[in-house]
DNA sequence: GCAATTTCATTAATATGTTAATGAACCTGT
DNA sequence: ACAGGTTCATTAACATATTAATGAAATTGC
């Protein structure tokens, strides 16, 4: 087994911990967590989009974007509606309020993408973009669901 | 502002989606999660951990290692030990059934680790794996921690 | 020596991730 | 029409992430 901190998961999460505080940073000086900033960023790109494709496109779990657009909802930043031709479905749509965001928000974020292009050499992140649109595209066959043989390590469980 | 979709961060965190399930369907199957695969990876790396290192090596926040030492601990897999010469400090040893776990899981592993090396042609890893070391290497300049200017997003806020 | 500071793990509070289950709405074949 | 199956958002239960605060232990400054 190679060493562990040379691992490829974990090269890919120190690259995101080297780069995301800084913008969760920006997120939270105006009141947002990266999953709403997400999920805003998407709405500022298309009008009104299915709860499932908001889910797959800001890759917010379905089950963690209810609380999340729950949230948003409260905060009036966006809207949840229900087709009349699908009532299973709910739509979702950024309010004015949350539309004025993108003005607010995107200067410092684009101040922190001008750092990191400054920062990273253009060929070395044109093969990091490479590399990862490769991972991206892997499409690992599905994992087969194999009944699990053990029980997960839980809270109560005593030797 | 570029597209979502096409931004560094959403690209990464694409790439770990793509990968990580598998590992962590072999993690279930042993009954770990994530973090605690982690823990006990450095683990069997390492003989004694002081807990600051372990959260560094793991990347996993010193908050949530708490929790995370605790459950393997209770699972009589690692042991936490105060030494007298600094009693504040807390050093993490894998117990012999922890030790023992590292031979039972770590071929399903190599196996993922093989398929993933099989997908991946050589000169794209390569160009991968320096991109993400050049991204981890950054160290932006730390964030100037900044009041915040607006409250969060929280549950209980209504317009 | 001791008050002030710093370090360290932990707790607290809130939000999200993960997997399975639920319940309503739709669909399918008959 | 309707029983059975499927889709969809949501809930449930648990584990982790994030930020701030706490409290005990070490260290520093004077």
């Amino acid at each position: 087994m190679q060493v562990f901190s040379e691992s490829l998961p974990m090269r890919l999460y120190r690259a995101l911990n080297a780069v995301m505080p800084r913008f969760r940073a920006v997120f939270a000086e105006h009141g947002l967590t990266e999953p709403q900033w997400r999920v805003l960023r998407v709405l500022w790109e298309h009008e009104e989009v299915p709860f499932r494709a908001l889910a797959a496109a800001t890759l917010v779990p379905a089950p963690s974007l209810v609380g999340v657009v729950d949230r948003l909802q409260a905060a009036g930043l966006v809207t949840r509606r229900r087709p009349a031709r699908d009532r299973r479905q709910a739509l979702v749509r950024a309010t004015a309020q949350g539309l004025a965001l993108e003005r607010a928000v995107t200067p410092a974020v684009e101040q922190v993408y001008a750092e990191l292009r400054a920062a990273l050499a253009p060929d070395i992140h044109a093969g990091l973009v490479a590399g990862l649109d490769a991972l991206a595209a892997l499409e690992l066959p599905a994992v087969p669901a194999a009944p699990r043989q053990h029980r997960p390590v839980t809270e109560g469980e005593h030797t």
